[in-house]
DNA sequence: CAATTTCGTTAATATTGCCTTAACCCTGAT
DNA sequence: ATCAGGGTTAAGGCAATATTAACGAAATTG
């Protein structure tokens, strides 16, 4: 998979150095120099990630951000900010109106290029992407912040239990087997028993509600709305 | 409001020039040929944003900087650096004493206009600097002063517990992991042990109260009123 | 510029609470 | 009734976090 990313800063020497480190690991690059650029190149590039300066001329990140989350295609792409370390913290309020993270300049190329491959990891898996919401009952998952919200209820899940309830969730209605969900929570080579699962389960319907985890016998478990 | 700007460079072509546009723009120009005269300039004139060169006789750029940063006055002021082009040590070492951001020369007037009213549009950001206001505990985070106000009661947090208070702050209810805490408060490549990061919650729940970070167990922390 | 204080980090030790399991219970099918 | 598959509960291990003290570095002070 070709992975397009969109550069966004005002000096072309940044733009200039941050490009050819990453078309030197294979990715496609295109740069924008303001905020207004930028929404117009999303639109017509579609990158799967957007590193942006967050001072600019004409439009500043932030507001860049904002409107590129509005757009219809805006909410999949992972938009990182380019800031000062020890930066206003608030101006990065960028994280609550959408921003998904943030590196510090100076850049280091090298840190530049793997931060930039663990956020397209990120962006591959969001097939069961972050936000499961599901309508009845309105239960939110955020994987991004380990947030679990049910009918305005918050939630903080420990580790297994949120990733259990991850899976179910990001496919409600569909039957996981036993084995699938060792796999996926547990992952391939731990070896747990059985009895484990059930208890976690048994933790989700105590916080949840009881009814939202289906047990179909002889099969597995599935999350029903 | 009338924008105050301070130019240090120690060519005069340069200041002229500088000045010549940024007052044509309405903005109160001043300029000072050398960093020692820059903090005196600084001292009587007030001014928002300080243009300085790096390279300059009697006292350079950074140590002025420095010297500016340490005055009671000196930590409104957004102060940013003109730099040859592709002069990466001067960057980093810049942000290091201090330095907000930077402009490549050669300088284009209709670049350096936009990037400084970006930049006092910025500085306008900063100044209801009231950052963080927590209902729920009357907790206010002023981060302009590094002040801290909990129920009335002032406290002077040193800069680490500052910044991690105002990121965890910046987001309540947010889960943030260590990682994302590390990146955030110490920098992209700085590596610290993980115990540093229990150490300073600890301070924090010892002056502002316990209850008011929450531990996530094999995620992170949270901050929650 | 030595003396002193404060800050940031780490090492060492204690403590917490998640995860797992063991033991036992429940239910429905044969 | 027996059995298979799952449910429930509590307890213990253990990894993650808390805590304290101590050290060097930086900042502050006299």
């Amino acid at each position: 998979m070709q992975f397009k990313v969109l550069l966004v800063d005002d000096e072309q020497d940044i733009l200039d150095l941050l490009k050819y480190n990453l078309e030197k690991e294979g990715f496609v690059v295109e740069t924008a120099s303001n905020g207004r650029l930028a929404v117009q190149a999303f639109e017509s590039f579609q990158p799967q990630l957007i590193l942006m300066d967050v001072m600019m001329p004409e439009m500043d990140g932030m507001e860049a951000c904002r409107e590129i989350r509005d757009l219809p295609q805006g909410s999949d792409v992972i938009i990182a900010f380019l800031t000062a370390r020890n930066e206003d913290y608030s101006q990065m309020a960028g994280f609550e109106s959408g921003g998904d993270d943030y590196i510090a300049k100076p850049i280091k190329p090298r840190i530049l290029v793997s931060k930039v491959k663990a956020w397209l990891k990120r962006w591959e898996q969001k097939t069961d992407h972050i936000i499961a919401e599901v309508s009845t009952g309105g239960l939110v998952i955020d994987k991004e912040k380990y947030l679990v919200t049910n009918n305005g209820e918050v939630f903080n899940l420990p580790k297994k239990e949120f990733e259990l309830l991850a899976l179910l969730v990001s496919a409600p209605g569909r039957v996981f087997t036993r084995e699938y969900i060792l796999n996926a929570v547990w992952g391939n080579d731990v070896i747990v028993g059985d009895r484990t699962i059930d208890v976690h389960i048994r933790k989700l319907r105590e916080k949840l509600g009881e009814e939202l985890f289906k047990t179909i016998k002889g099969v597995g478990y599935k999350f029903e709305p």
